[in-house]
DNA sequence: ATTAGCACTCCATGAATGCGAGTGCCAGCC
DNA sequence: GGCTGGCACTCGCATTCATGGAGTGCTAAT
């Protein structure tokens, strides 16, 4: 109790100026070079002090006893959290993100295109999921005969994401019936959610069971089969991984091996972002706060982006957790809303 | 001269020992270590004046001057030349690569379970080019309506190849309009190369000039859009390169870097396999011999797979420069072997 | 409450040292 | 002539030690 008291304002400045040396130096600081900022008057001594009820909180750390401080995983939180001060995007990112975001066609391709960004700019790793809607409206579909009984099937939703899956019929079917099934289908589904369908496609397969409209009920089995288990795995897409490489706070090999190994495998990486997706604005995860054993030594800022005011998916930087929180913290929410509008359909103005 | 003549059947067994040896230890080998070798019944003096002629020649190099010798670039060339005795597969690895390949579906899939395949059991990094056939074949077309005069184009090819594309119209067409299209295109086109559709295409279009048959017209011009700069980039799958972090030849961070980035930019990799896919049978590139900066310090062992009698992919091993390269040379050969086959439909035994 | 001063700790650096591994060369042996 | 044993030499590596610098913690004075 008492001790929570020790952090007065001059504390929180000590430990502002403390992360911000060594952010931009990459040395543990001592009280010195403290005491020589100028916005802080103060002699060393006095700044041990404080030091050392600092790191009696668990906020800033030693490596050994004659090094100087280093922020711990709580200190770099209450600076993002209550002490930073954020900066304004610099313009020529600014514009940069612009003309790479803006009147772009083809949602793939956006998406690749704010990843690299994100990356370049900020020489770290870039990071986005491909965008998920909530609601998927079936817009077409159509079966194609391979061999035998398996059917090629293609399907529309959305407007324009293409999908395809080849199931396996009960009989061999011609390709006039296949039409027809498809004819059908559309005739009756097309512009419906996918949820609804499923479930319309289940109580006609009973309705339809008295009435044995065979070639109905051929057409019903399929679409069930088409859209059973379409859970497309959520995916993202990750670039500058090699940016990290640089990072002497991440040299150490085995470390970088478990991270890589993270990001090929992916699970753990769509794990972390689908948090981040919950949340609204900036979210930040600092070192070990992931809970994820090879982030570590990693921190990520992360923004969910949304197409108009339904969330679609989660941007985000990478990078060690040593980094200019207060430069992309700014860049990444404004990444964010770029790119919701660049995905917006209806937002996008005839220039 | 005089000199090549000193290769004689003496020395290049102990080059052979030496290289067998280096691969196996990673140390510089003396000439005590290779005087105890079984083989060899000769005195460490013996083999030194013979390391000093092999030095000579430049098929081994002393890191300095009271270290072993090192087998250097050519000096590896003349092994995997003409010293090497291949292993035969070991069985195990044969049963998992026959488990994992055989009776798959789809081809998309197949191709990342062999990459996968080939770095799992090699613990090094796999790649597999996707698949290309010289001649494709369309099967359907379809069109359906975006906003305006965006269209979207979906076409499959060679069976099962589903693509699509959004192509702009010059003026805005129903969907009644579009239906007439892709009906008149799938009974005129379907079943025919690509390659001659296009030619047909253009000579369509210059007849009907005259015929003035509007709808065919529109049709034409929207395939031809739809197939124009179709030339899909060529692509690999690339998996396990988390593997190489853990070879100390590669431990420079620097040299590590360039190589993931040029993993990730995927160009130079694409050239180099291009190159492989040239040759017949499997190819070997040692350290400098491929010419790109990035994979100074790897070797790259490559197969190209056929499906038929018709070469249509590469794939490989990247692994350091020491690596067994009479256990991955065969490792290599069959998983294309199998690979192939794999693909062929042709070949697919009912069980 | 703040500060100056001082003793102390620890790391980084570089020089000195010994050890082990391996070579090159030479002289002798078959 | 080819092979071998022996020997001096070189080099890298690990260990040790001394030194200097940076930074702290504590205490006494203001």
């Amino acid at each position: 109790m008492a001790k929570t008291q020790i952090l007065n304002e001059r504390s929180l400045q000590l430990l502002k100026a403390l992360v911000e040396r060594y952010i931009s130096d990459g040395q543990p600081v001592g009280s010195r070079v403290l005491s020589k900022d100028s916005k802080i008057n103060l002699s060393p001594a006095t700044i041990r002090n404080v030091m050392s009820d600092l790191e009696d909180l668990g906020l800033i750390h030693s490596p050994h006893t004659s090094a100087g401080r280093v922020p711990t995983v709580s200190g770099y939180r209450l600076f993002v959290d209550s002490l930073l001060t954020v900066k304004p995007l610099e313009s020529n990112d600014l514009s940069r993100l612009h003309q790479g975001l803006k009147e772009r066609e083809g949602s793939s391709d956006v998406i690749s295109i704010a990843s690299r960004l994100l990356s370049d700019l900020t020489k770290m790793a870039g990071v986005v999921t491909l965008p998920r809607r909530e609601v998927v409206y079936l817009r077409h579909i159509e079966f194609l005969p391979l061999s035998n009984t398996r059917v090629l099937v293609i399907f529309v939703t959305n407007e324009q994401e293409v999908h395809n899956k080849i199931i396996h019929t009960s009989r061999v079917l011609s390709p006039a019936e296949l039409q027809q099934a498809a004819n059908y289908l559309n005739a009756v589904y097309a512009g419906h959610s996918l949820a609804s369908v499923k479930e319309a496609l289940l109580k006609d397969l009973q309705d339809d069971q008295e009435q044995v409209n065979q070639s109905m009920l051929d057409a019903v089995r399929m679409a069930q089969l088409a859209f059973d288990q379409n859970n497309e795995k959520e995916d993202y897409v990750l670039t500058g991984e090699t940016n990290l490489m640089g990072f002497s706070e991440l040299s150490n090999m085995d470390q970088l091996k478990k991270l890589f190994e993270a990001f090929s495998q992916k699970q753990t990486v769509i794990h972390l972002l689908d948090q981040c997706m919950k949340a609204d604005g900036v979210q930040i995860y600092i070192g070990e706060e992931s809970g994820y054993r090879p982030f570590d030594h990693c921190s990520l800022v992360t923004s969910s982006y949304s197409v108009g005011d339904q969330v679609v998916g989660v941007l985000g930087v990478i990078g060690p957790t040593r980094m200019a929180y207060e430069k992309i913290i700014p860049f990444v929410d404004v990444t964010a809303k770029l790119l919701g509008a660049a995905l917006n359909p209806k937002s996008s103005t005839p220039s």
